[in-house]
DNA sequence: TGCTTGACTTACG
DNA sequence: CCGTAAGCCAAGC
């Protein structure tokens, strides 16, 4: 029996591939450095964020995915895990040195 | 089904 | 450097 258009078969398909490929591409961040954002996904950054806030149960280093100006979106916990991998921050403590870490967003 | 949220970014004053 | 505004679109309710 013939599924029913009605039965959802692609629905959404392109819109999820979005996160999925998001996810992706953030595995592709070798510890010591950071992405942000905005490189994972430049016309819908929120996207970014929403995959990254459900990324726990996919192996996604969510911790090394910063804001474009290199700020910490989650916190402490996020700081310390940066620390932990070495990563370069700025005068301040509060934000990475993207100039010195961020992965060059064409090698995602 | 529809409206609100939000791990964002860029542009502007 | 700080606040505001618009654009974005999946997730939640």
């Amino acid at each position: 029996m013939p599924r029913r258009i009605t039965d959802r078969t692609i629905p959404r398909a392109q819109a999820g591939d979005r996160i999925a490929l998001i996810r992706e591409r953030a595995r592709r961040v070798p510890p010591g450095f950071v992405t942000t954002y905005g490189d994972l996904c430049p016309d819908a950054p929120r996207l970014a964020g929403t995959a990254m806030r459900h990324a726990g149960d996919h192996d996604v280093p969510w911790w090394r995915v910063v804001r474009s100006d290199g700020s910490l979106a989650v916190g402490a916990r996020q700081r310390a895990l940066l620390q932990a991998e070495d990563v370069p921050f700025r005068a301040g403590g509060e934000r990475v040195d993207l100039r010195a870490a961020r992965l060059p967003p064409e090698v995602l």
